[in-house]
DNA sequence: ATAATATATGTAAATAACTATATATATTTG
DNA sequence: CAAATATATATAGTTATTTACATATATTAT
């Protein structure tokens, strides 16, 4: 039975990393897109660059996203793939 | 595709709370039990009873929970069974 | 009616998260 | 090397969340 509880400090550190309107945004267009540069994301959000950029980098340091620098840009992909499932678990819970 | 998209803030909101060890664990207490008191909540986490009753309220406020007077007791049980669903989304998810 | 029990509410303090703004670093281009 | 571009970091102000503590309400039992 070990292996079956879970560790609710990891998981509400995750779950306090992605509970945000424009995080989940994010990761919805990594969802749909594999990979974003900071620039992309920017655009997409509306938002200054220094907020993505912190935004991102929360997402990053509690492991949910990776950080690929390529020339001048970083570019920006989900870390595993659960979190895909987990975004349209979050779909169906917020849509009655 | 109208109907596909997340409401991000809905979504958000509804993650920020849940988004906390203590409010983890008694939904999980409650996926596994149907339904608890206030008092038997307050056993299990060892907090004490008004902060308890706190973040019982924020769920209930927030849509995730039912509140069923019963005497003196209220039971408290989860008020769709999507999150049970999100539940074991989040258990993946943070098992790495 | 009084006491005991179960739960909720109010307030204030502590902590954490969010945002804006300024500035720094790294990379490429000319 | 200077300028331009992409991104990160630092600081501080604001707002939101969490907690503790005191107290209130409601229900049941005596």
């Amino acid at each position: 039975m070990i292996s079956e509880a879970i560790d609710f400090d990891k998981a509400a550190s995750i779950l306090k990393a992605i509970a945000h309107p424009v995080r989940l945004a994010i990761l919805q267009e990594l969802v749909n897109s594999d990979s974003r540069t900071v620039t992309e994301l920017v655009h997409m959000s509306q938002l200054d660059q220094p907020l993505v950029s912190h935004h991102l980098a929360q997402m990053r340091l509690r492991g949910l996203l990776w950080a690929h620098k390529r020339g001048k840009e970083v570019h920006y992909s989900l870390r595993e793939m659960h979190l895909k499932e987990l975004l349209l678990c979050i779909g169906k819970c917020s849509c009655n």
